[in-house]
DNA sequence: TGCCAGGCCGGGT
DNA sequence: ACCCGGCATGGC
């Protein structure tokens, strides 16, 4: 697959460096992969700054919590009460398995640590695979839905594939690059964000088939 | 005013 | 191995 690539290149060239992940600590990075399931990342700055307006944002902190207080605290996020339990949990497997400090994970072993990962209730395959990346720096693909739907309205890969088929086509079309995974899956959701919404056609100003005849990738 | 947002789980087929 | 309902706030 010779397209993505190019794709990656268009991208680039069309929006610039995204700077993902926003965050100050891989803590925070991960705490927002969890909160931001299924939700639009304004509403998770605002749990956010709530966890750092009660000093909040620490391991200890949300382990000493009560789940109760921590989903007021997270409340703008949506789902609170599901996503207080993860984040929880979370936590807990912090605790279990890397004393509670992220730094005692990114020595480990990518593949150890994504199963342990997926392992947790309220991990899967993207947040997985977001905190592997943004915030540990792990060589992964994060796959979401806005690549699935880009690649698809583009014609690459169908969107009704698994979440491991797409991740496998990445991996296998490009360099296991982490500076350049983080800035392609960030470009991928800002070219769906303005371009490939949701129940519309194709958009005839996406940078990727801006010239006549859609693709000039062969 | 509905629709949508950087998913995942649990139960059923 | 899939399919589906549930989970919830806030911006446009």
């Amino acid at each position: 697959m010779r397209k993505l690539p190019e794709i990656y290149q268009k991208l680039f060239q069309a929006f610039g460096p995204q700077h993902w992940w926003p965050g100050d600590s891989p803590f925070e990075i991960s705490v927002g992969a969890i909160l931001t399931q299924n939700t639009n990342w304004g509403n998770v700055e605002k749990a956010i700054h709530n966890l750092k307006k009660q000093n909040a944002l620490t391991v200890k902190s949300i382990h000493d919590m009560p789940v109760q207080k921590l989903a007021e605290l997270i409340k703008p996020a949506g789902y609170f009460n599901v996503k207080a339990k993860r984040l929880k949990n979370f936590i807990h497997f912090l605790m279990n398995k890397y004393h509670g400090s992220m730094k005692r994970i990114v020595d480990g072993d990518m593949q150890v640590i994504r199963k342990n990962l997926l392992d947790v209730n309220g991990i899967g395959p993207e947040t997985a695979d977001s905190i592997l990346l943004y915030a540990l720096g792990k060589p992964v693909f994060v796959i979401d839905a806005y690549t699935k739907r880009v690649l698809s309205r583009h014609g690459i890969m169908g969107d009704e594939k698994s979440y491991d088929e797409f991740q496998e086509l990445f991996h296998s079309a490009l360099d296991r690059d982490v500076a350049m995974y983080n800035q392609y899956h960030a470009l991928l959701v800002k070219v769906g964000k303005v371009y490939c919404r949701r129940q519309r056609p194709l958009c005839d100003r996406c940078p990727l088939q801006a010239l006549p005849g859609g693709f000039n990738f062969e």
